[in-house]
RNA sequence: CGGGGUGUAGCUCAGUUGGCUAGAGCACUACGUUCGGGACGUAGGGGCCGCUGGUUCAAGUCCAGUCACCCCGACCA
């Protein structure tokens, strides 16, 4: 491709209104464009790369034995009031105005579910993996870093319809092991964490990430291979127990303390005999919730001991209604009203504990949990910190930031039931198919890529996602002997199978050094008068800057030796 | 949705207590010179100062409203 006749408006100045380095990059090397928040156009040069990466899913996908799919983006809402995700979607769906009925899709679990139901009867025909590269869109509240959070983005997103559990475990595996290849094709330094199944529902998730500032994921992982979301992440801190001969329940004045770090400064205590409460209406019901002073509670992890996303922190009216006291001076003993107590892991059977008296300006001591209140239940509540043993060796766990590239989930048969998809098994008894969903952000593969792999003056890319394989750099095309040369190699190697972009602008050497450094094609080819006098060009490796002046002949040859060892 | 910020040329930005025909650098057009790390000269083109209303003799500048975008938070499969 000459650049002449090629659209590439690469940008000396990065742009007012980008911030992390791939949205920069991708904005000064003419990959994509803004349209308007979270709504980006592919730029030909953009538009390759995508391309590339789509070929690595689809051959993947395709070899775990994928059947492609294009499903529509205009879905009848029907179907998504069946499985109740017009609701747990929220505002994230957008809804189209002026054909009432319609949506657009934020996912598609509902309309393979729908086709499913359409055509497959019997265990015969199971199992199944179907998978489509598609837009989605989804009305986010906040877009942001460039691509990386869109309101419209391409995903590869792929569905397993199976006949038993065991079957679901084996296409959830089939695709554990096609993201490891397709990730690592892209030539992508990710971990994978397990993670919270959130609103999809089903019961095993986890997820591909990559660790980055620009990340929106907190994970936490640990030198024995732990890693999982910070959202259901545990540690094995050991629990508070019960100390010997706890004396008798005491209250306290407590005037000036507020905090838990106040009470710990003021009466010495120890930090583990502290226990906070908090009150959350959770389902419309005001429930306590006891945890350690210092930890903090891990929202995802209450919705998944409630089994509900509907819950809120009370308000300061509701928690003198329900306790008797403001905040600061709340405890599960001697509440105004009877509401339900749940606990943290930690604190299971504990005594000796100092929490609020639910009387503003007092606490109690010496409180034990089996002997002066009831606690209902106890769950995973805490979110883990920094330094604690992980789970499986008791390694020091260390909190990352990370982006999510792609998130694999067991559904079971949330929406096969809801749907009506059902099967006949061999016995002839009429079940649910059994689901999984497996989602890629393609777009963010190709921003990860670029965090991952850039420097000050640009973009370095590798095979196979480069746009081109090469970059003829012409310095002076004024000079027939390099005109000549330029474009006696370029045609040499477009014949011979590499993608080439040829720099045949009438521009100064800069410029051209500068563009081929942002645009960042894995090795540039320096045509100049001085090298041509002793018959040599300069091959430039973007990655390293390593410089190769080699003569014209053995050119060829070089190429498809390193072509060889990439593809 | 809460907090903060920004809207002036294609891009990055300046524009004072309201005051002449609204500016710079880069980019763009023409001609000439230059030609291995963002060259130079000369001559040009390009503006609804986000939008609407108000105050004023006079508004890019002050006031009110509104829209868009960015950042932090909330939210998010």
């Amino acid at each position: 491709m000459r650049f002449t006749e090629y659209f590439i408006p690469t940008l000396k100045e990065v742009p007012a209104d980008a911030v992390v380095p791939s949205h920069q990059l991708m904005l000064r090397a003419g990959l994509v464009r803004q349209v308007s928040a979270g709504v980006f156009s592919w730029l030909p040069l953009g538009f390759r790369v995508l391309n590339k990466v789509i070929n690595i899913l689809r051959e993947e996908m395709n070899a775990i034995g994928g059947q492609e799919f294009l499903l529509p983006a205009l879905n009848p809402i029907e179907i998504w009031e069946q499985t109740g995700r017009v609701e747990a979607m929220g505002d994230v769906m957008f809804h189209i105005k002026n054909r009432t009925g319609l949506v657009l899709a934020p996912t598609h679990e509902e309309i393979i579910t729908y086709h499913a139901k359409q055509h497959i009867h019997s265990y015969k025909e199971l199992p199944q993996i179907w998978y489509q590269i598609q837009t989605k869109f989804r009305n986010e509240p906040r877009p942001k870093s460039g691509v990386l959070r869109c309101r419209q983005f391409i995903m590869k997103d792929s569905y397993s319809l199976d006949t038993s559990w065991e079957g679901l475990d084996e296409s959830y595996n089939k695709h554990l092991e096609a993201y490891k290849k397709i990730f690592s094709r892209c030539k992508l330094n990710f971990f994978i964490v397990g993670a919270s199944s959130g609103a999809m529902g089903g019961s095993k998730s986890q997820e591909f990430m990559i660790q980055s500032d620009a990340g929106e994921d907190v994970c936490a992982i640990a030198p024995s291979g732990y890693a999982a979301n910070l959202e259901v992440a545990t540690s094995s801190l050991p629990p508070v127990g019960r100390k010997e001969n706890c004396p008798p329940i005491e209250k306290f004045p407590t005037p000036n303390a507020k905090t838990i770090d106040d009470l710990i400064e003021q009466f010495g205590f120890d930090e583990n005999s502290l226990a906070k409460s908090v009150v959350y209406i959770i389902d419309s019901e005001p429930v306590l919730i006891l945890m350690r002073g210092n930890d903090e509670l891990n929202e995802t992890k209450l919705q998944s001991a409630f089994g509900t996303n509907k819950f809120r922190p009370a308000t300061p009216e509701e928690l003198l209604d329900f306790t008797g006291a403001n905040a600061g001076s709340i405890g599960p003993v001697n509440l105004k009203a009877k509401i339900k107590i749940v606990a943290d892991n930690l604190l299971k059977d504990a005594n000796c504990l100092v929490s609020g008296a639910n009387e503003d300006g007092f606490h109690l001591k010496n409180i034990d949990l089996l002997r002066d209140c009831k606690i209902d239940a106890y769950y995973d509540l805490r979110t883990v910190r920094e330094g604690e043993p992980c789970p499986i060796a008791g390694t020091p766990i260390k909190i990352v930031k990370a982006i999510e590239l792609g998130h694999i989930f067991k559904l079971g048969t949330k929406y096969s039931e809801s749907l009506g998809a059902y099967f006949l098994d061999k016995d002839g008894t009429s079940k649910p198919i059994i689901m999984g969903s497996y989602g890629i952000g393609v777009e963010r593969i190709i921003a990860c890529y670029i965090e991952q792999n850039h420097d000050e003056n640009g973009i370095i890319w590798d095979y196979p996602l480069t746009p081109f394989d090469l970059h003829i750099v012409a310095i002076n095309l004024k000079s027939e002997i390099v005109k000549e040369t330029a474009e006696e190699l370029y045609s040499l190697l477009c014949k011979n199978g590499f993608e080439v972009l040829y720099d045949d602008r009438d521009e100064s050497a800069g410029v051209k050094f500068n563009d081929a450094d942002l645009i960042g094609i894995p090795y540039q080819i320096i045509i100049g008068e001085r090298n041509l006098l002793e018959g040599k060009v300069e091959i430039k490796k973007r990655r390293n800057n390593e410089r190769t002046n080699l003569e014209i002949s053995k050119l060829l040859e070089y190429f498809n030796d390193i072509k060889s060892k990439y593809y």
